[in-house]
DNA sequence: TCTCCGATTAGAC
DNA sequence: CTAACGGTCTAATCGGAGA
């Protein structure tokens, strides 16, 4: 039998979640800015239509959208999380076999379900009715063949949003691959399409009927599954469990360098913060601390410096305070004054299960934190993030972003609701 | 020569 | 006025060190 799986992606998702309070941006170019305002995230079709990349820096689009009067925000992660639980929780309720994928995708097994395209519609409705986020639906038998449907769907207006590969004949699936270039293809970005220009495969009816031994020779087991999935064979399972994070990072950009000692150690402080949140929310204790910095490695002019260190622990902690001050420690030991850092992180990895962890009675007495630390997120979830912090964070806060375009906390900050 | 492991690469979004 | 360019994560592969 062949499997109807449904990739269901939301249309220009943070642009979309930031027209959901304010309707009069509706028909407007929108654009959405990563981190300290740097680079273009998200675009508005309108945005598209004038030329605004994906990933572009946004200085660069200044004269741009001065000349078209492009409205650009800073990015509001806290919201776009809501919303997604909002349009996630709507999926999930249409099969109990889903993948949420991404902020913005989520995989759903709609197999056995007659009238899939009715389905398929209505899901759009309620989507939109329920959250106000448009999203684009593609259906096909492998995970990669559905996505490749949903592309298809956001690209045609025809298809009015929905794509069913499973319901084109042979002949109609080889003339639509035919037309589609190969770095469309889930999997195949930049690089590896270019290579396969060079030999000779440029759509994705030519990968799906490329000649196996060679492209095994030349490329890695990723690109052998791809095609197989091509061709409707499955080779990526949906997984409904979300499994544990093996590495967590955090780190930031500047939003000016910095060559202070006591900025950047505050900086990493707040990073162990993040990260040690993430870590004990899934209950796991990592082994490995990695801090690091870097210049800012497009002022060409400048000395580059881009040290890192790494430590193992005689046993692996999720305390805060006790990874913060094995940072410091590597912080004080990489850190060159002469330099001006333009970005700093920590990286936790080793990570382990809590309950896996081996019990050594000796050092028992150092996880006295685990209590602390229970308390501390129970707090800071209650009254918003960052409401306890580590005294050695929050003193020295030249190295904040740039976010001089940030809409209000609608969904997640009651004050920031207008009153009426 | 083999194996292990850290570093690098490539991709996604 | 000028300068301004993201963050997290995984898997596969590479390449050097040591067995």
């Amino acid at each position: 039998m062949i499997r109807n799986i449904a990739l269901i992606d939301c249309n220009n998702f943070y642009v979309s979640c930031e027209r959901i309070f304010r309707p009069d941006l509706q028909k407007t170019p929108v654009v959405v800015l990563s981190n300290n305002d740097g680079c273009v995230v998200s675009r508005s079709n309108e945005a598209k239509e004038l030329g605004v990349k994906m990933g572009q820096p946004w200085f660069e689009c200044r004269a741009l959208s001065e000349k078209h009067n492009i409205l650009a925000l800073s990015s509001n992660y806290p919201l776009y999380a809501d919303i997604s639980n909002r349009v996630m929780n709507i999926l999930r309720s249409y099969s109990p076999i889903h993948q949420v994928y991404s902020i913005d995708e989520c995989f759903i097994d709609l197999t056995g379900i007659s009238k899939t395209r009715e389905i398929s519609y209505q899901i759009r409705e309620r989507v939109i009715k329920w959250t106000g986020i448009p999203v684009c639906i593609g259906i096909g038998p492998t995970k990669t063949l559905a996505k490749l449907a949903n592309f298809i769907a956001k690209k045609h207006p025809k298809s009015k949003g929905v794509f069913n590969y499973n319901d084109l004949s042979k002949i109609q699936q080889q003339k639509i691959l035919n037309c589609i270039p190969v770095n469309k293809v889930w999997g195949v970005g930049h690089r590896l399409s270019t290579q396969l220009k060079e030999s000779g495969i440029n759509t994705v009816e030519d990968l799906k009927t490329a000649h196996i031994p060679t492209l095994r020779k030349k490329f890695s087991v990723v690109m052998e599954k791809t095609q197989r999935e091509l061709q409707g064979v499955t080779c990526f399972n949906l997984e409904d469990i979300t499994p544990n994070k093996k590495q967590i990072i955090s780190s930031r950009s500047f939003g000016k360098s910095v060559s202070n000692i006591n900025t950047l150690k505050d900086a990493v402080c707040t990073f162990v913060s993040n990260a040690t949140e993430k870590l004990r929310s899934q209950k796991s204790h990592a082994s490995v601390i990695h801090v690091f910095l870097k210049t800012n490695r497009f002022k060409v002019d400048q000395p580059q410096h881009m040290p890192s260190l790494a430590i193992r622990l005689p046993q692996p902690t999720n305390s805060s305070l006790t990874i913060n001050r094995w940072s410091n420690h590597l912080l004080k030991k990489i850190f060159r004054p002469e330099y001006s850092y333009k970005k700093a992180g920590i990286i936790l990895c080793e990570i382990s299960d809590i309950h896996s962890q081996q019990v050594d009675w000796i050092e028992s007495a150092t996880s006295g934190d685990s209590k602390l630390m229970t308390t501390l997120d129970r707090l800071n979830q209650r009254f918003g993030r960052g409401t306890i912090k580590i005294s050695a964070q929050g003193f020295y806060k030249e190295w904040k972003m740039k976010q001089e375009r940030k809409s209000p906390s609608y969904t997640t900050d009651w004050n920031s609701i207008p009153r009426v």
